[in-house]
DNA sequence: GACGCAACAGGAACACGTTCCAGTCCCGCG
DNA sequence: CGCGGGACTGGAACGTGTTCCTGTTGCGTC
């Protein structure tokens, strides 16, 4: 296997290269954490990355396209945490909700991060379908998984977790959009995990 | 009854300030039919509505507050014009279907209003959150009615209607980024209908 | 009709995303 | 070693959202 995960599609030359897209993730991600999608302006990117606006610009295109990719990068590491430990619980509610509950809990540790992340999520537009898509599938699978562990996702399976993570999107943006608490998000997954998993 | 319709919460005083107070949001929407979310310029709402710049800002405190007004102004009216005519179909399913295709069909038509109002709604902050629960609210209102028609809504029927809500903006969010088609905004409508309807 | 004041017009100024350019550095190749 | 070209730096510059300031106008009150 390869030592340092593939960060992009794209393969980076050099080890200074893959350095520099290293510490820009890095400081993009620091200043989510710290002031939210306002506070990580490309000029603070660059110069807490040690590298020229423009050269931040030759390896992210756009400020959402830089958070979309911050983002692929959290989701997929927590992911490969998660991976050794299966969703507990007796019914596929239930291992849905666990499933739900370490992802939502995980957010609700960094609401700044939280926000910055869902709303460059909101803002990408099709340039960026590349990364989204891989969020999408990577929650879509989590889920299908949790309903029946270990088996082939049936059709109905896929539709419903579709539909559950459209409402934690939708929950997510209203949190963040401070319409909703952090409670709310868990609530209204509950009760939508209810509704199709009975 | 009022005859103007209260276009925010608060009442403006004189004509003047209401005829203003409709150019802009006429303006905006005209900019935002034309050019989507990057058309609406403020100096250009500004300037198209004949008011300052000042002014404009003095109507809404921002642009996302402008758009997600002119967005609750034009649900408004389509939904009255809608009162009249009922839900058409046998079944909850049906009917709930046959609400989301009218306005989907609406939306279809004005691509780029679509686009503009949608993503207005995805940056909205705490401080719009009484235009966005309006909007809510009458969805989740117009959807329980398809469900039940002249009932009262069980708390079941306004649960299913608020998972129903969220796909629907999910699906949105999709097809404005360009990631999605709009018939997929019908195709996972349906597909979360069907299974939240039976 | 005169006064006072809030709203408005016109426009400058600032912040941040984005683009662009001139000069410099690094690195492989002859 | 010297060259050439791509990558990087530093910084200027532009567009648009937002703020602010100054002067003017409309309108209710006396």
């Amino acid at each position: 296997m390869e030592a340092t995960s593939s960060l992009t599609q794209e393969a980076l030359g050099s080890e200074a290269q893959r350095d520099r897209h290293r510490r820009i993730l890095d400081a993009t991600i620091a200043l989510a954490s710290e002031g939210g999608f306002d506070a990580v302006q490309m000029r603070a990117v660059a110069e807490r990355a040690d590298v020229a606006l423009g050269t931040l610009y030759r390896y992210f295109p756009s400020k959402v396209h830089l958070l979309v990719s911050a983002l692929a990068r959290e989701f997929e590491q927590s992911q490969a945490e998660l991976a050794g430990s299966p969703a507990l619980g007796d019914t596929p509610h239930a291992r849905v909700m666990h499933v739900l509950g370490r992802s939502t809990t995980y957010l609700k540790q960094d609401p700044l991060l939280t926000e910055a992340l869902v709303r460059a999520f909101m803002f990408a537009d099709a340039g960026v379908s590349t990364e989204i898509n891989r969020v999408g599938r990577m929650l879509t699978s989590a889920l299908t998984d949790a309903m029946h562990p270990g088996a082939e996702p049936s059709e109905e399976d896929v539709a419903i977790a579709k539909v559950i993570g459209d409402v934690w999107l939708a929950a997510l943006v209203g949190w963040v959009t401070g319409r909703t608490s952090p409670g709310d998000v868990e609530k209204s997954l509950d009760v939508a995990a209810r509704l199709l998993l009975r």
